[in-house]
RNA sequence: GCCGAUGUGGCGAAAUAGGCAGACGCAAGGGACUUAAAAUCCCUCGGUGGCAACACCGUGCCGGUUCGAGUCCGGCCAUCGGCACCA
């Protein structure tokens, strides 16, 4: 078969004939299949889009085969980055580059022939799906979700803009890799934190790879604890600490600011002033990985004045230190050298007292100090012999009890900053007016300008443009004023894409609120692991928040996620233009074709796993193909039949049945390489078979057929070709997965291993129906047995059915 | 440092529930057909020893549980990913 020519033909024929197309009416059976939209760079699609959209395909056009109605939507994430500095580089505008790519694109992805939807297609640049980014903006806004403030944020000084936490890779951008540097700017956020909780819990309730689960678990990083207060010893006022160890507070010596805290300025005393002023000189100056090294000295200086340990009164000095972060917490923590690893390098360094208050539980247990692991209180007054796990609350609960405490739960997720210094992007829908001041700008869409110099300066370059900023009037009073110049960070506009998708000509709604509720969530979600803490988590994010306000009502966007794998360069290192190791699908492709190549990809890796890549077996994929054709077509040819069901007719029908039971669970759980290793037994089992003279037709044809309907979702050309060329009416891509049948896959005898004391010694045959006791009693008569037995006696026989016999001597 | 994975032939990889390790392929070697090549078909293919039947060893390392461990338990090592002065 020429494969290529076949798959011109058949991608056609579906096309145009809708064969696969979303039944709108029968939402109730609807199946939601997502495969994370691509980026529209200049490149070609690569081996990585093959791998997670080829596959994924199958795995929806097997739902198809299995009886759902399945939706595969298709898109573009189209504003970003890189297409701002492709025009920078080359002059092309974004707008003009972009959209060319999409086109380019979307003939790629036909020609995977996967059944995406492109009725429902989205490209996120276009002013018709962002206007309701706007509009989601702006909802936030109003639930009080979406504020300004000023704050130190993340600068890319290559890129020109602020950085999200979760841009941030190492200190570096994680698209340049330059090094990322701290600036206080007046930036937009979402508040994601007001989620933090429900992100968490509404996690055991996902079917998601546990790695993605633990890392935003870790990411929203959750820790309870208490605020304890401590007033100044002056009587000047007051300040809280936040601590999970409560229990050690008895061994305090001192408190420690963090040099950013209000408290600061006020508290220092006049000796101190020069020192804590050049201090904190120092630390504006250092940059945040710098300061965040573990490995740095725990530097800091006394601020002069003293505060009061509540829970006994001592009196300990107020410190600033650079270790303390004034964004976590309070700002402020207690000093306890003698169980924190941190507290104690800090304590040596300046000479502060250290006071034991932890002893280890078991007195096997290394005691040294710092002891930083649970243990059991002492020199803690009438809190002496409690252990951590009571005291740490204990001791939060008796200061409650004066007003000096409280039991307070602390995580490590900040608020998402979605605004950014760059020109493609969805402008954000607010004008300040200078008497309202912040006001939104519901006339939706906000128009993103055309002609905009681009080149970046570190400021908006929507900032230049004068008649975007300033040709508005305050929609609130009239007056002149000034629209906002930023524009929204990208992943605010991939973090509602999958609701648009089944709604995506709504001119009144960003959508129907009764079509989402029952067409999300999505059932299968297939994308990269690398979105773990991103675009998953602001997904979750969005959904929830549109819940609360009504627009929704469900709870998670993606029910089940799987990741794939990462195809590496032949190298083993990630594919990259910069190590030189791309490779490209398109010769592969016009030599074999789609289904062969996706075949091979489907083969050739465990899904999830990935793995450097290899067109070593490509070759052989194209020959099996070419040899299930070959019997399918004997199948269906001319040899003398007969109606014998005998010992062959058996063998190949439970290969048969077999192959059907394996690959049905294999596509469930897209285990992609053992679905076609079982589809190559049977094509063997069919090989063996067409070597007798005489066949039985009807088995043999109908095995052919089972065999090209599980191979359908792998190789859906190839499959539909031969299923036309064998005479049967309608297309097998929508015909239905065949089942298995339990009695064809017994046999009524069956070889099992005799083991002497767990060492293989020779093989019986043992009728399947035999019950334990009558297989020992035949194990220990047979003739082969005895004479290896020798006479020696036996203590005990284990039969595990099925398997093996092992006669303990 | 903490969290999560992973570790099996020359290579990609299999192994529902603790039961014949290496399915299915690639590469390699041998053979048939062929004037020859291609294509196709058949055989061998973890290691060591042996003519052989066979024996011993073998799933990162060391122990343990069990009639039986790639799989379970304890302790290490290595690689990869994530988090990290988070109080």
């Amino acid at each position: 078969m020429d494969k290529v020519a076949v798959e011109k033909k058949w991608n056609k024929f579906w096309q145009e004939n809708k064969v696969y197309k979303f039944d709108e009416k029968d939402v109730d059976n609807k199946y939601y299949v997502l495969e994370m939209f691509s980026y529209p760079s200049g490149a070609k699609l690569h081996v990585g889009h093959w791998y997670n959209y080829g596959l994924s395909d199958s795995f929806a056009r097997y739902q198809i085969m299995k009886g759902k109605n399945v939706f595969q939507p298709m898109g573009f994430d189209a504003f970003g980055l890189p297409a701002e500095n492709y025009a920078i580089k080359t002059g092309i505008h974004p707008q003009d580059s972009t959209l060319h790519n999409i086109e380019v694109m979307e003939q790629q992805l036909r020609n995977i022939g996967a059944i995406f939807d492109w009725d429902h297609e989205i490209k996120t640049c276009l002013p018709d799906y962002y206007k309701w980014t706007q509009w989601i903006f702006c909802e936030l806004y109003k639930h009080g979700l979406a504020y300004r403030k000023k704050a130190p944020v993340n600068w890319c000084p290559s890129c020109n803009t602020v950085l999200a936490n979760e841009q941030v890779v190492d200190g570096h951008c994680e698209r340049c890799d330059s090094q990322v540097i701290k600036k206080d700017l007046t930036q937009w956020f979402f508040k994601i934190t007001a989620y933090a909780d429900e992100l968490l819990s509404g996690l055991d309730k996902i079917d998601w790879p546990e790695k993605t689960k633990a890392m935003q678990r870790n990411w929203i990083g959750k820790s309870t604890g208490g605020e304890i207060t401590f007033d100044l010893a002056d009587g000047s006022g007051s300040f809280n600490v936040f601590t999970t160890r409560a229990d050690t507070l008895f061994g305090c010596t001192y408190v420690v600011l963090a040099p950013e805290h209000p408290l600061v300025g006020k508290i220092t005393t006049e000796e101190q002033l020069a020192a804590v002023q050049n201090y904190c000189d120092e630390v504006a100056k250092t940059d945040e990985i710098e300061r965040l090294s573990t490995a740095k000295d725990k530097t800091g200086v006394f601020t002069g004045a003293y505060a009061i340990n509540p829970i006994n009164g001592c009196k300990v000095e107020v410190w600033i230190g650079d270790y303390v972060l004034a964004s976590y917490g309070t700002g402020a923590v207690m000093g306890v050298p003698s169980h924190d690893a941190r507290d104690y390098k800090f304590a040596v360094k300046h000479g502060l007292g250290i006071n034991r208050v932890i002893k280890a539980a078991s007195p096997d247990v290394d005691d040294s100090l710092p002891y930083c692991e649970y243990g059991v209180m002492v020199n803690s007054g009438e809190f002496d012999g409690m252990s951590t796990e009571q005291g740490r609350v204990a001791v939060v609960e008796k200061l409650a009890a004066i007003g000096k405490g409280k039991l307070t739960t602390n995580y490590r997720l900040r608020d998402w900053l979605v605004s950014r210094q760059r020109y493609w992007g969805a402008p954000i829908p607010v004008i300040h007016c200078p008497h309202c001041g912040e006001v939104l700008d519901e006339n939706l869409p906000v128009m993103l300008p055309y002609d905009v110099e681009f080149k970046p300066d570190g400021t908006s370059p929507l900032a230049k443009h004068e008649k975007f900023i300033h040709d508005v009037v305050c929609p609130k009073c009239g007056a002149k004023a000034t629209r906002d110049p930023d524009t929204l960070d990208t992943f605010v506009c991939s973090s509602w894409y999958y609701l648009r998708y089944v709604d995506p000509k709504n001119a009144e709604k960003p959508f129907d609120t009764e079509l989402v509720d029952k067409m999300l969530p999505v059932d299968k979600y297939v994308g990269g692991a690398e979105h773990a803490c991103m675009h998953l988590l602001y997904a979750r994010f969005i959904t929830k928040a549109l819940r609360d306000m009504g627009y929704l009502h469900f709870d998670e966007p993606f029910k089940s996620l799987v990741h794939q794998g990462v195809i590496l360069g032949p190298d083993g290192n990630r594919m990259s233009k910069s190590h030189g190791n791309v490779v490209s699908p398109d010769e592969f492709v016009s030599a074999y074709g789609a289904d062969v190549f996706r075949c091979y990809l489907a083969f050739g890796f465990k899904y999830t796993e990935g793995g450097p890549w290899n067109d070593d077996g490509i070759k052989a994929i194209n020959k099996w193909l070419d040899r299930a054709e070959r019997y399918v077509l004997a199948a269906y040819g001319d040899y003398a039949s007969c109606d014998e069901y005998g010992v062959d007719e058996k063998e190949l029908n439970r290969v048969r049945h077999n192959t059907i039971k394996s690959v049905d669970n294999d596509y469930n759980e897209f285990s992609f390489n053992t679905a076609v290793a079982r589809m190559m037994e049977l094509v063997n089992a069919m090989s063996k078979y067409d070597n007798k003279t005489v066949k039985n037709a009807k088995l043999y044809r109908e095995t052919a057929d089972d065999l090209l309907k599980v191979l359908c979702p792998l190789a859906p050309h190839f499959t539909e070709e031969l299923w036309q060329q064998t005479g049967h009416n309608g297309s097998i891509v929508v015909s239905e997965f065949p089942t298995y049948d339990e009695k064809a896959l017994k046999t009524s005898e069956i070889e099992m291993l005799v083991q002497f004391n767990s060492r293989p010694k020779t093989r019986i045959m043992v009728d399947t129906s035999l019950t334990v006791a009558q297989i020992e009693k035949l194990v220990l008569s047979d003739v082969k047995v005895q004479e290896l037995l020798g006479g020696a006696s036996v203590k005990k026989v284990i039969v595990i059915p099925n398997r093996l016999i092992n006669i303990i001597l």
